[in-house]
DNA sequence: GCCAAATAATTCAATGACTGAACAAATAGC
DNA sequence: GCTATTTGTTCAGTCATTGAATTATTTGGC
């Protein structure tokens, strides 16, 4: 269930607020409401829960209706005297957000309507490495075609798009660093401008966002359906190792959009050489070449995910090799994850990548190693776990990601259907 | 020159907006915009920067100008034809902050006006170790008052108070650790409340705020004059190592408000045993006590800032082993640092507290660690520089953190005026 | 079956903050 | 002295929320 980013702390807003303002953002908090509600609230509750008059809620929700932003719930349930409720939920036939993905081995696209409900899923296997940014681009284009006209079956309207790629990009969707991809300063909006668009133009809502894996992953975790704290550090163990970092709700980016390379934080300062041209990263001794090497595979050329199949097939035989890889880049993980843990104050690790179906053998190391080095572990212990969502967590993250700009700001699709 | 803290994003609102909620926005709005101004803007200035009309812009100036939150400057500058323009600055002569400090051996109070100037400052150098919380918080108490009735006098009403410690805080202001204190689990508030308040109660303003100094020792440097950039690492090198993660304006507190203890993140894996029960921590290469070890002053029992006083003489007398000691805690900290920055995307590394004196000696090796093992270092290098401001640093934050939620909500002081 | 109580949702006139156009204030240049 | 320009104020209109009253719809008691 989606929700947008967070609510508005204490701060100056950004602009001129005007008598229109008051709808605007009203209309986003009834709708932030509904969407964040255990059960269908009513007018009458959304007027409790926010403290607006129930004219005042009758008047937002009758716009809600009218943008196919909600629906009214049936049947009501029997609450003893008194007239019935109506529930209101999030509508499943108006704005939906499109996800796509690049990786190595794979471009995959995506789409969540607004209740969060995953309604189209492409993925297309391919070995993106020898094809030029452009190409690959291309490819994804005609994924993305086939999901909006899917969609548009559907009764659905994409609203925007973001695409998960797997290296740092910057704010302005240029791809700084893609190893993995072999990309290098790709200018992804520059490559598609010359594609028709992806998906409809609504105020508020850019056209296409471009961003890392890691931290796409880690917002479809936040939302796949577990009641959770919305503060953890989601881990994607790959050949490189991501990290997204969630503090309540909101994704840590960094200063650029560059955060999150947990592989190359040193854990060995004077260790084995790294192809950053630094010594003793994590990825070194956690990242899946090092671990296929340590289990005696190296050399096996496996894709990403058939290497965390044969890892898991081999730890589950009990491969004594396979078992000791596994323990020794649990516990060089655990080392660098007690040290983030000590600096950013998260109490939930999520593995999530090539690390969720390898949790039983990595998490026993990990919760040793945070338990013995992180400060606050006696009296408030982390907790370790595997990811709920797989391969797929990213381009639902990116759809989800979209979804949560138009809860944010439902005026924009509003005026967008006038 | 303090400002609010950061601009309000696309996000939901917390609660109901209602009519009165636009003339709270945008009091904020105008103060914010005064408050970062270059040179003090006219009426008709911040219409055009905020997009409201002159008329609106004459009527909120107004309000801030009766509560005394700003006031006209004086001479005008003649522009050629037309009316002079009448400029306009925060007023000295309204509400401030009162910052307060509890250190290993110091006490501090410390009084910020609205346009950041610091109109009071008092230290009493003490041990705090042998004190029972109650009765260090009593001492402070009457530090606070004396502060308190010389801002009285220069016409200033405290408006709230915060509280450096050097410690684990939460958010309910309960210090869960400050070993260098001896404190464990104190609550702070509990402790205070038997005392007078410690200044005016003001709408929106907590009456006393008890954070992290590491982390308001960032925020002192952040509004310390100079103009840099809005996110950074400060990094406080005491026998502990605090960090203030500094986004945007906007400080990083963690999941609980316990964030900043790099000095707890491993730089050996199974290195040197650390008082948390940990191995290799960076405090053991790059802390206090490690420094004078290695430099052959282990057991000189120095208080804190003599402590680096000593080591900067001994520095620049060029005493080898002390500048071997150096070198090895800055190739540490830089090992971590580069970790940090790799997971954070931040551009800046201030080096303040003990640690500001000795950053001649310390910024090499920071430097070259950086360079070599930061991923982005080749197109977007690292800064590394030694804090503006000295051991003040935190108490001004304190006092000046106070000013920041007035100006982020300048309606509850008026309120509070009325 | 009717009435009273209870709860949900809608109607309607009043309020307050912003707007845009007009006006007033103050200067420089011809 | 007049015009052009820029700053700041005045004033009637607009709009979104409010609070009280009204309408809609149910249950339970007589």
């Amino acid at each position: 269930m989606w929700q947008c980013q967070g609510v508005s702390r204490t701060v100056a807003p950004a602009g001129a607020v005007r008598q229109g303002s008051l709808r605007e953002l009203n209309l986003a908090l009834v709708l932030d409401r509904i969407a964040a509600a255990a059960r269908p609230p009513s007018r009458a509750d959304l007027a409790a829960r926010t403290g607006l008059t129930r004219a005042t809620v009758s008047a937002v929700v009758e716009d809600l209706i009218a943008g196919r932003l909600v629906s009214e719930a049936d049947p009501t349930p029997r609450n003893g005297a008194g007239r019935p409720a109506r529930g209101l939920v999030l509508a499943g036939d108006g704005p939906a957000g499109l996800g796509l993905e690049a990786n190595v081995d794979y471009l995959a696209a995506c789409v969540v309507d607004l209740a969060g409900r995953v309604r189209h899923h492409t993925v297309l296997r391919a070995d993106l490495r020898p094809l030029a940014p452009a190409d690959a681009l291309a490819r994804l284009v005609g994924l993305a075609a086939a999901a909006r006209a899917d969609a548009a079956d559907q009764g659905l309207t994409l609203a925007g798009a973001a695409l998960a790629v797997p290296g740092l990009v910057d704010d302005a969707g240029l791809v700084r660093l893609a190893p993995n991809l072999g990309w290098r300063d790709v200018d992804v909006p520059a490559l598609l401008a010359g594609h028709p668009p992806l998906t409809e133009r609504v105020d508020g809502v850019p056209a296409l966002v471009v961003d890392n894996e890691a931290n796409l992953a880690a917002l479809g975790e936040l939302h796949a359906g577990v009641a959770g704290p919305a503060s953890f550090l989601h881990i994607s163990g790959e050949v490189g190792i991501g990290a997204g970092i969630m503090l309540d709700g909101t994704l840590f980016r960094g200063a650029r959009g560059w955060s999150g390379e947990i592989g190359h934080i040193p854990v060995q300062p004077d260790g084995r050489p790294c192809r950053c041209g630094g010594r003793g990263c994590l990825e070194q001794y956690a990242g899946q070449e090092a671990v296929l090497l340590a289990a005696g595979l190296a050399g096996a050329d496996l894709p990403a995910d058939t290497a965390a199949a044969r890892l898991t097939e081999l730890a589950e035989a009990g491969d004594r090799a396979t078992l000791d890889a596994l323990a020794e880049a649990g516990t060089a993980l655990g080392v660098t994850v007690a040290g983030v843990v000590n600096l950013l104050d998260l109490d939930t690790v999520v593995l999530g990548g090539g690390y969720a179906p390898l949790a039983p053998w990595l998490r026993p190391p990990v919760l040793a190693e945070v338990s013995r080095r992180v400060l606050t572990a006696a009296w408030s212990p982390v907790t370790v776990r595997p990811a709920v969502l797989g391969s797929e967590a990213a381009v639902v993250g990116a759809a989800g990601s979209v979804v949560r700009r138009i809860l944010a700001r439902p005026a924009g699709w509003l005026a967008h259907r006038r």
